[in-house]
DNA sequence: CGAAAATTTGACATGACTCAACTGGAGTGG
DNA sequence: CCACTCCAGTTGAGTCATGTCAAATTTTCG
C-alpha cells in the first residue's frame, strides 16, 4: 500500500500524543488523501463549500483573505507537520471566508468533515489528538492577536525576524509584509532603516 | 450537593455535544470548582502561573494584555457558557501573558490542567466535547484575526454593533475601543459622525 | 451630594499608506 | 545562452487615518 508512505508523517505525529497500533493507524491512513499544489496555486478558493483540514507533509502554505481594497492580508502560515484550514466553514459546512494556498511547491494529505467523523467515531482515541492540536492552536492564535496588538510595524518585523527565521527565508517579503499587517513599501522602508 | 446546583449549566452545555448519565455528569462536577469574581477583580494577572480553564455561569470577562505604552488591549470578551482561558499558558504551565478580568460582577467555574487531564482519563468521552468546543473557538479566532485585518476603525464599530448587540450594552465603551484596536476618543468621532 | 470614572471635543502630531517611477534578478522561449 | 519580460523589491513625495494630549462635560455610584 504506497499511501502508508506518506502517511506515516502523521501516524508518527500522532504517536507522540496518543498510542496507536498498526491496525489502528492503517485506519487512519484509510482515510485520508494525498495531495500535491504547485507554488502560488490555491487549494480552497474564497466562497467555495468543499471543506477538508490539510496536513503538511512538504512545503510551505498559507490562508489569507482579501481586504476592502483587493489586498492580500495572510492569516497563517503552515509547514510540515502542521495543519491548516477553515475551522469555522469546515465545522459549519459553509461557503469559505479564505484562500488556501501554496507557498511553495507542497504536498498535503487532507480529510473532509464527513470522513473525519466517522474517522473518529470509529476511532474515538483519536479525539484526544485532535484536541490537543486545537487547544494548542488556539493558543497560537491568541497570541496572534496578542503581536498584532502590542507592536509597531517596525517591532512586529524584528519579532518576526528573530522567532521565525525559517519563514523569512522561505516566504517572500511581499507576503510576510502581508502576514504583519503593512504594505511590502513600507517593510522596504523598515530594513533599510528609514522607517 | 449543593455543587450540582451551580453545575447544570455546564452539565447541559455539554449534553448538547455529547450523551452524559447522571453519575457521568456527577463525576464531571466534583472537578470543577466554583468561583464569584466582582466587577474589574482579576482572575488571573499577568505572569501568574497558576492556570485554569473558566466557564462562565453568569456575567461577562474579558481576556487582555497590556502594550508597550501600558494601554490595555482586549483579546477576547466571554459571556454565559462560553470558555475563557490563556490556553498556551495552560497547557504549558507557563507564566500568564494576559489578565482575566470580571467586566461584571460574574460567576464562574474552574478547572486546572491537572484536574483536566484526570477528567479526561477518567472520562474520555468528553475529549469529543472539548475538541468541538476548540476547534469552534479555533475558527472564532480565525474570523477575528481576519477582521481586525480587514476593516477601518469605522467598519469595525459598526459591524461588532449589528453583530454582537448583547456585548455592546454590556462593555463600557472604552473597553469596547481595546478591543477593536483604537482610542476611546477615537470611538467617541466615530459615534458622533466625525471620524 | 460629591468624587471618581467615562465620554466628548478640539488642536495638533505622526506612523503608515498611496502612487508612481526605478532597479535588479529570475525565468522563459527562441 | 542570450534577450526579454515580469515580478519582487526599493525609493521618494505627498497624504490620510488615527493617535496624543489636555480640557470640558456627563454619568455613575457610594
Amino acid at each position: 500500500m504506497y499511501y502508508i508512505c506518506f502517511m506515516d508523517r502523521l501516524i508518527t505525529h500522532i504517536r507522540k500524543t496518543i498510542n496507536l497500533d498498526d491496525s489502528e493507524a492503517a485506519i487512519v491512513s484509510s482515510y485520508f488523501e494525498y495531495e500535491t499544489v504547485k507554488k502560488k496555486k490555491h487549494l480552497v478558493e474564497e466562497g467555495q463549500t468543499v471543506h477538508k483540514q490539510y496536513y503538511i507533509l512538504k512545503g510551505c502554505l498559507r490562508i489569507y483573505t482579501l481586504n476592502t481594497k483587493g489586498n492580500e492580508q495572510t492569516l497563517q502560515f503552515g509547514i510540515e507537520n502542521w495543519w491548516i484550514a477553515d475551522y469555522l466553514g469546515f465545522l459549519g459546512q459553509t461557503p469559505s471566508n479564505y484562500f488556501i494556498q501554496a507557498v511553495e511547491n507542497s504536498e498535503v494529505i487532507s480529510i473532509d468533515k464527513n470522513s473525519l467523523d466517522e474517522l473518529l467515531s470509529q476511532l474515538p482515541k483519536l479525539e484526544k489528538y485532535f484536541r490537543l492540536t486545537f487547544q494548542k492552536s488556539l493558543g497560537a492564535a491568541q497570541m496572534r492577536i496578542k503581536y498584532l496588538f502590542t507592536m509597531t510595524a517596525e517591532e512586529s518585523y524584528h519579532h518576526f525576524n528573530k522567532n521565525f527565521p525559517e519563514f523569512v527565508q522561505r516566504v517572500p517579503q511581499y507576503m510576510l509584509a502581508t502576514y504583519l499587517d503593512f504594505t511590502p513599501e513600507f517593510m522596504s522602508k523598515i530594513r533599510a532603516g528609514k522607517a
